[in-house]
DNA sequence: AATTCGGGGGC
DNA sequence: GCCCCAGAATT
């Protein structure tokens, strides 16, 4: 059965395989570790849909490795803007000034594996796509597959990765790996799984319960609090006043508006322009816009016509929007906000 | 083992 | 609104 699950599956992904920018066809050369391993990180927690445009506008800025690590970091840092969990850029960098150190990629996951930003996952996903090797990368979607294949609530690390590799045939783990992605994407999706048309479900231990959507068991996410901050909004001859934030933490090392310490208290602002709502993975932001006559702290002028490429993240991107949208601007029209 | 990291899309 | 996404680093 164990060799039948992964024919079938395999000459499914042959059949089915998603034509993907960083990706080669199965069967075919390997695609180059570059490309692979930017991929990877910009994958993490991030959808394949999301991916895509930005994979293809980061390697037509900088195509290989070197030409990364010779980017100055507010470049990269401004170019990963909107994509989120920015420790990712900031370690994009650090690894790919490293990898260009040694003189290349590590060809092995042990290897892969010291460099910063690429963990247990990623390391065998690079591993295995750009290199061969038998290597188990488990993410979300393997899980769940061999969650439901086995119609287990969930299991150590260890033993997916485990029967992972008793699954996957010699020397094709890459294309094992990313049909078993595929699958989890289009057809073992998390809700509402589309079992009649899975090659595996014959062999699908959840599948014969028939409620294979109840597999793996899911947690729930805790209550996201609430903060309040406040933002400048500082003008002079159409440039506005930009800051970097600290290069740790959140948000770390992006452009930003200046502005003070976001806390569980409101302060009173009688003369602001508008307030946004965003939502962060753990609390939700409650933003003020304040318009600023003098310069705060370390910072740049940017042209306000050119925002869109002043690299903000999102949060401020919609504060930007909203002070451009204010009554009392005449810029606004100029500012191609998301 | 828990937390801290963003943001967007689907339902 | 809630859930999910080719997770990693830190504590």
């Amino acid at each position: 059965m164990t060799a039948n699950i992964a024919a079938l599956l395999l000459q499914h992904y042959v059949d089915n395989f998603r034509t993907l920018p960083w990706r080669s066809a199965p069967g075919a050369a390997a695609p180059d570790p570059y490309r692979v391993w930017l991929s990877e990180i910009m994958l993490q927690q991030t959808t394949v849909a999301t991916v895509v445009p930005r994979f293809e506008r980061f390697v037509q800025r900088w195509p290989d490795v070197a030409a990364l690590a010779a980017a100055p970091a507010e470049a990269v840092m401004g170019e990963w803007a909107g994509l989120g969990y920015y420790a990712r850029a900031r370690n994009l960098i650090a690894c790919a000034r490293e990898v260009v150190k040694r003189g290349g990629f590590p060809d092995n996951s042990a290897a892969l594996r010291d460099l910063p930003g690429i963990g247990r996952y990623t390391a065998a996903a690079i591993a295995a796509i750009a290199f061969g090797e038998d290597s188990a990368p488990v993410d979300t979607n393997v899980e769940r597959v061999i969650a439901r294949l086995n119609a287990v609530a969930g299991s150590r690390r260890v033993d997916i990765e485990r029967r992972f590799l008793a699954l996957a045939p010699a020397g094709r783990a890459g294309d094992f790996a990313q049909a078993m992605m595929d699958l989890g994407a289009t057809i073992c999706r998390p809700r509402a799984p589309k079992c009649n048309q899975c090659p595996l479900a014959s062999g699908c231990a959840a599948y014969a319960t028939g409620a294979a959507e109840a597999f793996p068991t899911r947690k729930r996410r805790p209550f996201r609090p609430q903060k309040y901050g406040t933002a400048w909004w500082i003008e002079r001859g159409g440039r506005l006043w930009l800051t970097r934030r600290p290069s740790t933490g959140l948000l770390g090392g992006m452009a930003a508006l200046p502005g003070g310490e976001w806390s569980a208290v409101k302060a009173s602002s009688p003369a602001a322009i508008g307030h946004i709502q965003h939502i962060f993975t753990h609390f939700v932001l409650e933003l003020t816009i304040e318009r600023c006559e003098e310069p705060v702290g370390e910072g740049w002028w940017h042209p306000i016509d050119r925002l869109d490429e002043a690299g903000l993240p999102t949060v401020y991107r919609r504060a930007a929007k909203l002070a451009l949208a204010a009554p009392e601007q005449s810029t606004a029209a100029s500012f191609a906000a998301a």
